[in-house]
DNA sequence: CTTGACCCTGTAGTTGCTACAGGGTGCATA
DNA sequence: TATGCACCCTGTAGCAACTACAGGGTCAAG
């Protein structure tokens, strides 16, 4: 398989491919007599298992240490399990602060009454973080 | 007011506050006879204004375009609704990926049964798009 | 034998900061 | 007067996680 075979099969972009394997998250492919990078099934599973990771908001170092578990199926998985865990928790936090800022900003916004800026309350909000109720970050 | 005193008054880091004065989102103050920066209300304000808009998510150039507006008052001030009634589109969108990504995750999530690797399901699942529910992304 | 699609390396750009290195300023204290 | 210290200056490089070239090489079809 081609790198452009691969990049349609796994829908990632060639230049991520060549980066990933840059920074060493998949191996060096064995390379054709015109020097085309040649992949195989495992490079496929591999390069999946990386995108679903980093779609999942895993970052690159997380998913350094998952793959090296998947490496090891002789080790511990608890550290899968961590690692999952200790994201969850981000993404929960995340989405607490997004809902914080929704609420916010529906507030500011919708007040338009069509005026000039001088008084818009949009713009008077901004620059008044008293008016808010939340504290986001 | 010197710089560092800007930075405690805002919260703001004195090197982003820099940074705000290299890409023009502040202006250039006055200088003391020792070459260090110079601030009023003014820039107080300003800045203060910059960091609600960037905590409440807004990019750099939104912020850019939402001081454009607050600069001349006698514009209209629909701009500002439209960039914010945008945002907040783009952050609703955000709220339900996460969330997606969070059910994702618990799915995945606690069922580690203190075994080994090769019997993980969180890395079984992170290697099997298929398993998943919703389309993250 | 040339066209076009594909591939190669290497480097620089993106966003929004943050972190130095290597120096200067200004004020209090010994 | 010296010196220590907190603070400030410029300029550049780094972070994550890619993305986008420039400037070339390969390969199959027509």
């Amino acid at each position: 398989m081609k790198i452009g075979e691969l990049s349609r099969a796994t829908g990632t972009n060639i230049e991520t491919i060549r980066y990933y394997e840059r920074i060493g998250l998949l191996p060096e492919p064995a390379r054709t007599a015109g020097n085309y990078r040649s992949y195989g099934e495992a490079h496929r599973t591999r390069l999946a298992f990386v995108r679903h990771s980093r779609e999942l908001g895993f970052t690159i170092e997380e998913v350094r240490s998952l793959l090296d578990l998947a490496d090891h199926p002789e080790r511990e998985c608890c550290e899968a399990d961590r690692i999952a865990t200790r994201h969850l928790a981000q993404v929960e936090e995340k989405i607490g602060q997004l809902v914080t800022l929704r609420d916010e900003l529906s507030r500011i916004i919708g007040r338009c009454r069509g005026g000039l800026a001088a008084d818009c309350r949009v713009i008077e909000a901004l620059g008044d973080h008293t008016m808010c109720n939340g504290d986001h970050e």
